[in-house]
DNA sequence: GATGAATGAGGATTCATTCAT
DNA sequence: CATGAATGAATCCTCATTCAT
């Protein structure tokens, strides 16, 4: 009974296959969203490409829009955790952890299209009323991130190691360098490799520390 | 009669009446388009804010895809002229020319909700089997803005006043940190002046130049 | 003054020149209807054929539909006028008659599309409400035509020189033999010239008088 | 289990529900395309009249113009089927199959409005580049009925039984006669019975094959 | 739970007709 | 009279959502 034990499950099989259908639908609309965008992708080509039924996907979402929430909630959440771990788990100062930290965007952002194409679709998800909201939801989905490496910022700021700018500006034009380069150098297609995710990042840590003049 | 020669109309009544009927309609809809999005936007609410009859768009812009066509262009027009501008007009160095060129992309961006904006709606206007040049397609518009900012820069280079990194690189660095920073520090609502743009021009200048370390 | 008298018309210029506008409209109208068909062909279009403005129709017409019923009454006194000279200008007996009858029939759907394109589009004209009537009408129009035909049928019947069919049914097939074989053998583009007209008009007198069989 | 194994459908339930619908929706659509022509037939008619929504037409045809097309080929292939089963079956002569023919011809025109409504409607189909080819692609689809008919008049003519005239010609000339009358003489609306049916085909083949002239 | 046929509100587009110039 | 810009009713078509099986 040791496989029982071991696939001891929290949640039942039923829960468990519930989640796994959830996920898979979850990933193929993400999918199809971040390459076609939200009003151009239908829920037929997300069931299809999901491989189940049209009415399957209001077994687990109630709408289109709600999918499209848990796709954006998902990303966020990983965007967070990516963020949290390069800043937590690095051992060095803040150069070291910004420099940590702009690998994992570029590297997530290799793999998934990025935040920018979500913004980019997500205010196609906006109720008129909404409309005005708009860029605010998109700076709270950004604040919780910014929060994060605006810790090791202020931290330097402390110890006058760096220079007394707003840190949440700092921190917004950190993560700005990063984004619009990976989104414009790189392009959606290309593939690239963990060297140059690692030549990218370190030009961009020594623009942000050191800036483009020669000091002598 | 030399002035009365010059003021002679290059153009009838009727002709001139024709194109400022088509800028009511564009300035409408580019209106609504940054507001509310591309998908959002019906043709009918275009008429009506234009003052307008539902068919007559269509004596002027044969499809609703066409009209978004020509905002975009309209657009990227005056980022490139504003680009231009900036950089001809300026007198000074390569850091006062980025930084006349910072001061104008933030006022362009606080008008009009600038390019993340007009990004996010480009990518609708795509058909799916164009869904893979999206990203090019943007690139190839950016281009031309980046290859005039990336003119100072290389002459900065040439007088080895600045380190060599890639220049294009840097000027796509220096664009995003400007529009990163207007789309998600001021917001599109919130109203700014001129002195928080040029503190705002400044700062990101600063940092560009010199980073954010100490240096003796 | 002589050019005077020579051109005194019983019509002013004014009144003239109305009439030619009104007849240049029909014409244009006429080829784009036997063309393209009526839903097809839009008053747009036919005032550039006409080489006036849209507005310039209405002024003439009351309604696209008035303008379809002008055109059709046009071609019906033409074929009814050709009825009525082939068979009353005919020195002949029935058959020679109705020989001249083919003949002037073929070569008038040979330069028109014939009445067949406008039976097809005529029905296009027609309200929801009258659409019972559609065929009673086409048929009203015919009655006309085939009234002049059946005379010198009636009259060879009288005096027994061919079999006591109904002859308004024989007007109808005769008539019938006539337009679908043009409509079908010759086709709208290809021309073709006198001797194949006399040749077809001769076979189906031939037929229709003789039959197909041989007879002793 | 022979019979059983017969009967087993070769469609599932499902499938045949399909078919079952498709089938009612180009039932409802003939009747109002014969009825009222096709631009004057909306799809909301349509739908409403086969009792389907709107939208449930599409599940089944991709547009109003292929549902038109389906219809066209449903009613040109019982022609087709009509033509061969006249001929085929019919063990007589020449004449004998003829007047099976007719009488075929006749009887399925005071059903459908005939063939001359299909080509009312058909006309309506075309783009205008494809105006030119319209004539054409009827006759392609009358070809295929005509040469059914040839048969027997070639066959006749290899006897010696008939004259020698173009025998597509003949075929033509005798399908119009049946065609036209039907058309002019019956009214779509007005019904008639086998008796009526018989003498007009008797009539039209004695004519065909006789003439109307006496002969000894 | 899974399915996909049925639904109909919503939106882009066309085009006959009007009317101010 | 001649014009053609303006109009909006009418229509095709899409697609998120429902629901019977």
């Amino acid at each position: 009974m040791i496989g029982y034990h071991m696939s001891t499950p929290l949640l039942s099989r039923k829960e468990r296959e519930k989640r796994a259908h959830q996920q898979d639908i979850l990933s193929a609309a993400r999918e199809l969203f971040l390459l076609k965008g939200y009003h151009e992708t239908t829920l037929e080509e997300i069931a299809r490409h999901a491989e189940f039924g049209k009415g399957t996907i209001y077994n687990y979402f109630s709408s289109k829009e709600e999918l499209f929430h848990a796709i954006r909630d998902q990303l966020i959440g990983e965007l967070e955790a990516l963020a949290h771990t390069a800043i937590a788990e690095c051992q060095g100062d803040c150069r070291q952890m910004l420099h940590s930290y702009a690998r994992q965007v570029i590297r997530h952002a290799r793999d998934n299209s990025d935040l920018i194409s979500l913004v980019m679709h997500k205010v196609h998800q906006l109720k008129p009323e909404e409309c005005s909201l708009q860029m605010n939801q998109f700076a709270a989905v950004m604040q919780k991130i910014w929060k994060i490496i605006v810790q090791p910022l202020q931290a330097a700021q402390a110890d006058r190691n760096i220079k007394p700018f707003d840190p949440m500006a700092l921190a917004i034009l950190f993560d700005g360098m990063i984004r619009i380069y990976c989104f414009n150098r790189f392009g959606p297609q290309r593939a690239f490799d963990e060297q140059e995710i690692d030549e990218a990042a370190e030009m961009i840590v020594s623009i942000f520390f050191d800036g483009i003049n020669h000091h002598k």
